[in-house]
DNA sequence: GATGCGAGGGAACTGAGTGCCCTCGGCCGG
DNA sequence: CCGGCCGAGGGCACTCAGTTCCCTCGCATC
């Protein structure tokens, strides 16, 4: 018939990357949308309109509306769980689920602009926050079973990987949302490692109490040699005491 | 008509609470057929049918679906709210959220029977799973908030409250799962009571270490008086060495 | 040139959620 | 005693997301 004469144009075998052409054109076609009128004000018929591709080819790209504005945490979470099993268990557990949280970070990183303009939307639409709420979650448990995996034997393995892996991702996206706050200026990576190293230095080496005891009752100190006494008394102090 | 002879009979003024007779049916009726139908193979439509009632009503009840399987969440979330700003500001904040977190476990502990069905279901349902995770964040951020201003002022104040309230809702999760995974037996309070002391004994009085040294540096191990001696040795090691 | 095949297009359908208006039963003021 | 107000609930029709089924076209292969 007469249609199909719009769009399919000028774009057969030409332009930007080389393997999706469609999919890259739907999620900018989405964007232009989801900015100048709103999420829930867009359509998926919208966007396939403007994208000038039909309605069924957008289901085939994204399961549903609310993916075409995480399109590439598919793909980062593939690379963290690869990252996880790349056997290097040499390291402390800890540190390794660090590292493959900056992965995510990294992942944000690399397109600042479109990262600013997503949290934006996230941040106003429930439904959007409950589906990035999905996507982290994943994340999360991905640590969390390298962790159980690490730990297994030791007592309270299981909970311990639990709660690590939620300080973990907690920590990084406090210090993401905080970057992403101030429009992607400045170094997001410093503000994630600093945030990392608080949870490193908490659960680093070894829980510090022992799980079952009531803290109160007496103390052990041990102490680097050369450590400052100042430094020891301080400790000592803030880990009876203080309000 | 004939209808409505069968549920809205001998609790007019009397019975259990005074407030909502249809709700329960409604929820009532819905777990039913989830039960024994599953979740997506049940419609609105189908639910108010044997309950009785129109569909619109169901919406009026509850804003979605997903909400009749979460009843009394809202109230619960109340309740935690209400008890954080009860300006009691005395004790540790971290015990504070814990205490707060026990509400959540009281909640679920007072119906087990029913705690334990729902918990079968969210295993199940992708669409409920992702529901309850906002649910829990819900929580979670109220912690968070209220920490956050308790440590008003404190250095990384909203890093420490964003990441010690992860790791309550963590540790408290996996406590409350294993207990629904056993069908309910056994005393669930003592498990989160178990969970939450890991977290508290990691965050609680203070850190345990210095937030921002390295952690060979200086460690301090709290015990028991009467705790025997290979226990705490053991701890010492397993503090300072210990792949 | 026939065949197969994969990518995309296009109805038509289900089901969740919403807006609008109706009814019914109780209550209150005239 | 009566008319009107009010709030809970019912019914209907609509939008829109997501799915199913089938069609077409281009392309490579035999």
């Amino acid at each position: 018939m007469s249609s199909s004469s719009e769009a399919p144009r000028r774009d057969e075998k030409t332009a930007t990357a080389a393997k999706p052409p469609m999919r890259d054109a739907l999620v900018a076609a989405a964007f232009r949308l989801f900015l100048e009128r709103g999420y829930e004000q867009t359509t998926v018929d919208d966007i396939v309109a403007l994208a000038g591709v039909g309605r069924r080819s957008f289901f085939r790209y994204f399961p549903s509306k609310e993916d075409v504005v995480f399109p590439d945490h598919e793909r980062c979470l593939a690379d963290m769980t690869a990252f996880l099993a790349s056997g290097d268990d040499e390291d402390e557990p800890v540190r390794r689920v660090c590292d493959a949280a900056r992965l995510v970070l990294r992942m944000y990183a690399e397109n600042p602009t479109f990262s600013v303009q997503r949290y934006r939307l996230t941040k106003q639409v429930p439904g959007l926050r409950a589906y990035e709420l999905s996507v982290v979650w994943r994340y999360e448990r991905a640590l969390a079973e390298y962790l159980r995996g690490r730990f297994a034997g030791r007592r309270d393995g299981t909970l311990q990987a639990d709660v690590i892996a939620a300080a973990v991702v907690a920590a990084h996206n406090n210090a993401l949302r905080s970057w992403l706050r101030s429009d992607g200026q400045g170094e997001a990576s410093a503000a994630v490692d600093h945030a990392l190293g608080y949870v490193q230095s908490a659960f680093g080496a070894a829980p510090a109490y022992p799980v079952h005891e009531q803290p109160e009752d007496v103390v052990v100190v041990v102490s680097r040699r050369d450590a400052p006494l100042w430094r020891v008394v301080q400790e000592i102090e803030s880990t009876l005491g203080r309000g």
